[in-house]
RNA sequence: GCGCCCAUAGCUCAGCUGGAUAGAGCACCGGCCUUCUAAGCCGGGGGUCGGAGGUUCGAGUCCUCCUGGGCGCGCCA
């Protein structure tokens, strides 16, 4: 519909550049969108107020001319006004806002998407990348349905999307997790070994300490530690990531790549992506950062706690990038930090040759990104196609009341008992209905509510509504004759303001699923379905005397086409959103709990 | 101290990259089921869009400053 309007304006304003009306030196930014006030028309455009200063004329001059000039060969406009400080309003023909369903009928399940790889764009998309140190849990939800929800929405746009993890399995904390494994082990033998601050006490531990008995007996008892500390951590990384990988497949996330860094510091990559910056000169060793001496800290920041570790290495010029200070990469015996690996994974992202890398992190690594961006930028790569999806924190509460979370305190949630709990609808549903860029409470009570006070089902209602429409036509001996049996003058007893309003606004999703994509926003696709079946059910409830399914069988037809369009329109959102689109929901009992 | 994010109805949040009269859900009040699902609909109260300047035809949206809140500022990962 948008589309279709444009070409109309577009086609104007060049016939009226070859009459000399308009210098036209530049095709104006404008928009095409439907206004809030119905009014004011179908569609409102505001090319007339962007073109004005270029023009040097008012705006309301130029909207006049366009409305005199219109070159629309099709009959597509009923009606053209200016309005207001120079909008132009402008009315469908009829007929044109009764056909608006036809496109999503015709596209079936590819409604709203761009065909699959389409655009030759390939984008990755890194989320999750929790630690195998233990299960995931809740802190990790947000980030995980937004990159989930994010990756959909690019392979929706029509871009080839690899979904990734990246996995921390190097370094103190996975060691740490060994020892522990070990220490447990022993344990099971009788033998005592008290865990230590900062090991992980939780069951999980113990339970990959059977396994390690259950496989290998007793030999890793008197072995030194440089025997079984490999084997250790190797044994809880493989048991804790199967444990993700569960988890997250039912929360309906899906990787496609696990990437991991202890992979790239065995491959050499990450020496490599060292030793690759001090070929291209921008390195130094020194006992200090650069960028710090003028920056004043307060003395209880971690940076002066941990000021006296300073201790000399190899550092690379990120301060010149944009970061505050340089970083080393090199530590003085030469072992690379956790920024080093860091690097070389972004290096690589980059060197599988993908057009746009998305990292969705969490707002508490909100501090890497500088440096990254710094480091990336040393590469000689180009910046641009690295962006940063920040999600921010999430209050967990439970009626109004905080839930506080900590690993330490024992009070840790897992993933799969909210899950399991509430349903990965309901919670796909939350964490989508935002943007991340704001902080979120997240009621627990209210998503492990099954009751109609769930959000979630206020939109999966609205698609079983669809569906029960269609089947009730059905029962009765008219079914829906599908959209090759719809003509004109089918679609023309669509004469009801509701009937062309939902028209017009499932015509959008297009347009819709293309925005949200671009922004990164799953929750524009959200909102939109909420307004769609807002529509539905008032008109639904409106016409009850003068229901769908009739004795008039041309209108019954016309209606049921309209209800089809919208059931697609909803089931093709929702899978890009990745909730269930049920046929029908069990009527929901008034005493649910 | 510095950096990033946020501030919109009592609560939780939208506001489509600057458009016309600021919306939804929950909560509260009052209505609507012998009919294709009442997990729904209709109506009502409720707002100096945190504050102050600025940019322009036009600002919840962009810029500056201020206030308040979150996160971060390690040779941990």
């Amino acid at each position: 519909m948008r589309t279709l309007v444009a070409a109309i304006v577009d086609a104007t304003l060049n016939a009226l550049k070859e009459q000399g009306a308009l210098k036209l030196q530049a095709r104006p930014e404008y928009v095409v969108e439907p206004p809030k006030n119905p009014t004011h028309g179908d569609l409102s455009c505001n090319v007339a107020m962007v073109m004005a200063k270029a023009e040097g004329l008012p705006p309301r001059k130029i909207a006049e001319a366009i409305v005199a000039g219109l070159v629309d060969h099709d009959g597509v406009v009923a009606k053209v006004e200016v309005a207001g400080p120079g909008f132009l309003n402008l009315t469908l023909r009829d007929l044109v806002v009764q056909r608006l369903g036809l496109r999503a009928l015709q596209a079936g399940e590819g409604w709203g998407r761009r065909p699959r790889a389409s655009t030759g764009k390939r984008v990755l998309v890194e989320f999750v990348s929790a630690n195998p140190t233990g299960p995931i849990h809740i802190g990790h939800a947000r980030g995980a349905f937004l990159g989930d929800g994010v990756a959909r929405l690019l392979e929706a746009a029509g871009h080839d999307v690899t979904r990734e993890f990246y996995i921390n399995d190097f370094g103190k904390q996975v060691e740490t997790l060994g020892r522990t494994v070990h220490k447990r082990y022993q344990q099971l033998f009788g033998i005592e070994a008290p865990l230590a601050e900062g090991e992980y006490p939780a069951q999980y531990v113990v339970d990959i300490a059977q396994k390690l008995k259950d496989r290998d007996g007793d030999r890793w008892l008197r072995a030194a530690a440089d025997q079984w500390l490999p084997v250790c951590m190797q044994l809880a990384i493989d048991e804790n990531m199967a444990a993700i990988k569960v988890s997250l497949a039912h929360a309906h996330i899906r990787h496609d790549v696990f990437s991991s860094e202890a992979a790239l510091h065995q491959g050499g990559k990450v020496l490599g992506v060292a030793r690759h910056y001090q070929a291209r000169g921008v390195t130094y060793d020194a006992d200090r950062a650069q960028g710090t001496e003028e920056k004043v800290r307060r003395e209880d920041s971690k940076a002066a706690q941990f000021a006296d570790r300073q201790l000399g290495g190899t550092f690379l010029i990120t301060s010149r990038h944009g970061d505050d200070e340089d970083r080393i990469i090199l530590r003085r015996d030469g072992t690379p930090v956790y920024l080093t690996a860091d690097l070389a994974y972004h290096k690589d992202k980059f060197d599988r040759g993908f057009d746009r890398i998305i990292d969705v992190f969490g707002a508490d690594h909100s501090g890497h990104v500088p440096r990254i961006k710094a480091g990336v930028e040393l590469l000689g790569v180009d910046l641009k196609k690295l962006e940063f999806l920040l999600v921010q924190m999430v209050r967990i509460t439970r009626d109004g009341q905080e839930v506080k979370v900590s690993k330490r305190k024992g009070t840790v949630f897992e993933l799969d008992d909210l899950i399991e709990e509430a349903g990965a609808d309901p919670c796909r549903f939350i964490f989508l209905s935002k943007t991340a860029n704001a902080q979120l409470d997240f009621d627990l009570a209210l998503v492990e509510k099954q009751s109609k006070d769930n959000p979630v089902f206020y939109f999966q209602y609205g698609h079983a509504r669809c569906a029960s429409i269609l089947r009730f036509a059905a029962d009765k001996g008219q079914p829906f004759a599908g959209v090759a049996a719809i003509t004109d003058a089918h679609v023309a007893r669509l004469v009801l303001p509701e009937e062309k309003s939902i028209l017009k606004r499932l015509s959008a999703l297009p347009d819709v699923v293309s925005g949200a994509a671009e922004a990164l926003e799953p929750h524009r696709v959200l909102y939109f379905c909420q307004e769609l079946i807002a529509e539905l059910h008032s008109y639904y409830t409106k016409y009850r005397s003068d229901p769908v399914v009739s004795d008039d069988r041309e209108k019954t037809q016309a209606r049921l086409y309209l209800i089809a369009a919208l059931k697609q329109t909803l089931k093709s959102a929702f899978a890009i959103l990745g909730i269930d689109a049920p046929e029908s929901m069990s009527r929901a009992t008034d005493d649910d709990e």
